[in-house]
DNA sequence: GTGCATTGAATGCACATGCATGTAGTCTCC
DNA sequence: GGAGACTACATGCATGTGCATTCAATGCAC
């Protein structure tokens, strides 16, 4: 396969950033209005319900989740806290570096993505295929 | 081809994440340190560029602009008035539709696109490629 | 153990964004 | 031509984001 050209990268560029802003923002708003959560929020539930072994709840630590939502480490210390708040997810701290914060979801988190995964993946389903 | 399952569309869709995520944050650094200006406002450059026909500076309606560039109506209003401040762009009355404001670049605006295009690309292709 | 660099996360701040609204110009129907 | 619906853009406001900084805990050198 041959390099590119400038024009083959500018267009594909562009069609990228439309599929995923078109999709964010279907994401976004039907999340929204249907679960009161935003995309990321939702990533995140999805992380610690992927992260959860067995019973034992989900425990990430901060760092783990950023990256894996493209946060910044800020962004996601505050998105935590609006979960926390909305009794989604709880902090505790991390028993063998105290510096670091456990992350796991409550049984309303779980809850709540459960809820919330047909609707996701039905505008994945809308969105993405075609 | 078939319906894809639900963990390909969640695959996909990361995947899609990640890249436009990842190639979005070099695209803004880079730019912003080598010619400060953000993502966005290239775009913009871009399109005005583009609509260019012949000598006469392209003149585009925000509206026209806003969707190209998935920003909302009032956010492209703002970025232009940066462009505006910075001497990139200007805005003039439209002479058939006098609520219309016409977006032209100036020789500067020009010349910033110019130089920035080198960068772009450059990074589109690092990012984009493998 | 003490001092110092490093790491994990929270917070102050500036800024860009979207939604709702305001304002001015245009179109339509009578 | 005048009233009212509509359109194009600007702006007030609330919110989410990143950067820089701060604070606590850890690790390392000595």
């Amino acid at each position: 396969m041959s390099a590119p050209t400038d024009p083959e990268l500018v267009e594909a560029w562009r069609t990228l950033l439309a599929r995923q802003a078109a999709t964010a923002c279907a994401l976004d708003r039907e999340l929204n209005e249907r679960h009161g959560l935003g995309m990321s929020e939702f990533e995140v539930l999805e992380r610690l319900v992927e992260g959860t072994s067995g019973d034992c709840a989900a425990s990430l630590r901060v760092q783990e989740l950023a990256t894996s939502v493209h946060l910044s480490q800020s962004a996601l210390s505050r998105l935590i806290a609006r979960l926390e708040k909305a009794g989604l997810v709880e902090r505790s701290m991390c028993p063998e570096d105290r510096r670091g914060v456990s992350v796991c979801l409550t049984p309303a988190g779980r809850d709540r993505h459960t809820d919330a995964v047909p609707t996701h993946r039905s505008v994945l389903a809308e969105m993405l295929t075609g």
